[in-house]
RNA sequence: GUGACCGUAGCUCAAUUGGUUAGAGCACCGGACUGUGGCUCCGGGGGUUGGGGGUUCAAUUCCCCUCGGUCACCCCA
């Protein structure tokens, strides 16, 4: 019978841990400095919550079962259906805009895969109630600063950026109808991985006819904004779009994130309730996965049954950050740390280095001794060993004298100090 | 869910066409070393060769099944 962990759930090891706790700190710290404010939910919720509303992507992947109440339920796959019945809850007495974030252990029953386990830990960062294009930029500005965080820069990470709306709005130009949309939206998100032809075949499925699809590929020829202005901006039902977008990006020079940012028409996110801006985070060797994917969902907390808000979020997971990270050298490597090693000269002292060790803890300090009478080298090598920066060594005449020696491991100096100063000094 | 490739110690690897008791480095534990760590030398623990079955006098090696891993697809956080 093996008893490893399940597949696609990991192991944190010390080395591991810290790295998580690197990457969760970073998005604690760049969400506060954005004045965000942080939440959490249950990490098991009623099956319902998922499989009510629409959501069809996620549906086929929960992992779900049957509780010992006879209730289905399933651990979260996602944030975004807790977020929006919280709001919901409160919708009347909240500050808008909300500006809320949450670090979730989220799960998917699906196989693993480089860069998508079963498990990952996943920042949200929600704006609730602002309609205006300033909330995108602000969005996007905080996917953006949490890649500095790292000390990454806009050549190793890029954002590409598109707008469901204008991209709507093309696509209604060429008489493509809203039923249509969906369909056409999949096969956009796949333009320049497959050849046309399959892309073809999948329109054509989507309830296209052919004259449709020609337009189609005709429309998504120039996916760069300079283009899509020079060729339609003087569509009076695009204009708001075009509109929006200038402001966008204006913005984004603002906050200093412009540099960053690429339009990309293609660019169209999975998820079928976006409707407005949306953008991803790769890595600009495009070797990973997406880091970062989000945008504005303005519709979707009325259809989960909440309160009518527009709203706009991303989620940001930790394993391709991770990847990302450790290939770019931006991952800190994990060391053990050991404030002070009390180590004793004669087994006799074990008491007074316990005694000591406690009003050094009680100071603050991550203090370690060696266990019962061992000889003073081998405590030296375990000091070492444990990353103690300083072994304060304990002799039975230097103690009758209130005093003791300090060494610096880091390059062996040594340091007679008396006791009662050196510790209360601290 | 589909397909391809890969499974030897905690890690990286070795083991002659199928041939003795499956080895080495690193890591870990200990000794040399009872007033001082890193270096060195010596020693130790650790393997059902992922598991099961088959072929054979003999299987880490060949075959089948299964489990696990990796990658791609699907999908996407």
């Amino acid at each position: 019978m093996s008893l490893d962990a399940l597949p696609g759930f990991r192991e944190f090891y010390p080395a591991e841990l810290a790295e998580r706790n690197f990457i969760i700190g970073a998005w604690r710290e760049v969400a506060r400095r954005y004045a965000f404010a942080e939440y959490d939910g249950p990490p098991l919720e009623p099956l319902e919550l998922y499989t009510k509303k629409s959501g069809d992507e996620i549906v086929g992947q929960l992992y779900s079962f049957t509780d010992k109440g006879g209730r289905e339920v399933a651990l979260r796959p996602e944030m975004t259906p807790t977020l929006a019945r919280m709001v919901a809850a409160k919708a009347n007495a909240l500050r808008k805009p909300v500006r809320w974030f949450s670090i979730p252990q989220l799960f998917r029953y699906e196989r693993k895969q480089r860069g998508r386990l079963r498990e990952h830990f996943q920042l949200n960062v929600d704006i609730i109630g602002e309609a205006d294009v300033t909330a995108d930029a602000e969005l996007l500005s905080v996917a953006i600063d949490i890649m500095r965080a790292f000390g990454l820069t806009s050549s190793d990470v890029r954002a590409r950026v598109s707008d469901r709306g204008l991209l709507r709005g093309l696509l209604v130009l060429t008489g493509i109808t809203d039923d249509m949309l969906p369909g056409v939206y999949a096969v956009v998100d796949k333009m320049d991985r497959e050849p046309r032809a399959s892309l073809e075949t999948k329109l054509r499925a989507a309830g296209l006819h052919d004259v449709f699809i020609a337009r189609v590929f005709e429309v998504l020829k120039h996916p760069d904004l300079a283009t899509l202005r020079e060729r339609y901006g003087d569509v009076p039902e695009l204009r708001e779009d075009f509109t929006r977008l200038s402001r966008y990006f204006e913005y984004l020079d603002a906050l200093g994130v412009g540099d960053w940012v690429e339009f990309d028409l293609s660019i169209v996110r999975g998820l079928a309730y976006y409707t407005g801006i949306v953008f991803e985070l790769f890595d600009a060797k495009r070797e990973l996965r997406a880091i970062c994917g989000g945008g504005r969902y303005d519709s979707l907390l009325k259809q989960l049954g909440g309160a009518d808000l527009p709203a706009l979020g991303f989620g940001m997971g930790d394993v391709v950050l991770g990847e990302l990270l450790r290939a770019r050298g931006r991952m800190p490597e994990w060391k053990p740390s050991v404030d002070v090693w009390v180590a004793y000269g004669d087994a006799a002292l074990l008491d007074d280095a316990m005694r000591i060790a406690r009003r050094l803890r009680d100071q603050g300090r991550a203090v370690e001794y060696a266990s019962g009478g061992q000889q003073l080298s081998r405590q030296l090598k375990a000091a070492d060993a444990a990353g103690a920066r300083e072994v304060l060594v304990l002799q039975p005449a230097d103690l009758e004298r209130g005093e003791a020696v300090v060494r610096r491991l880091a390059d062996g100096t040594e340091t007679r100090v008396r006791l009662d100063e050196w510790i209360g000094g601290r």
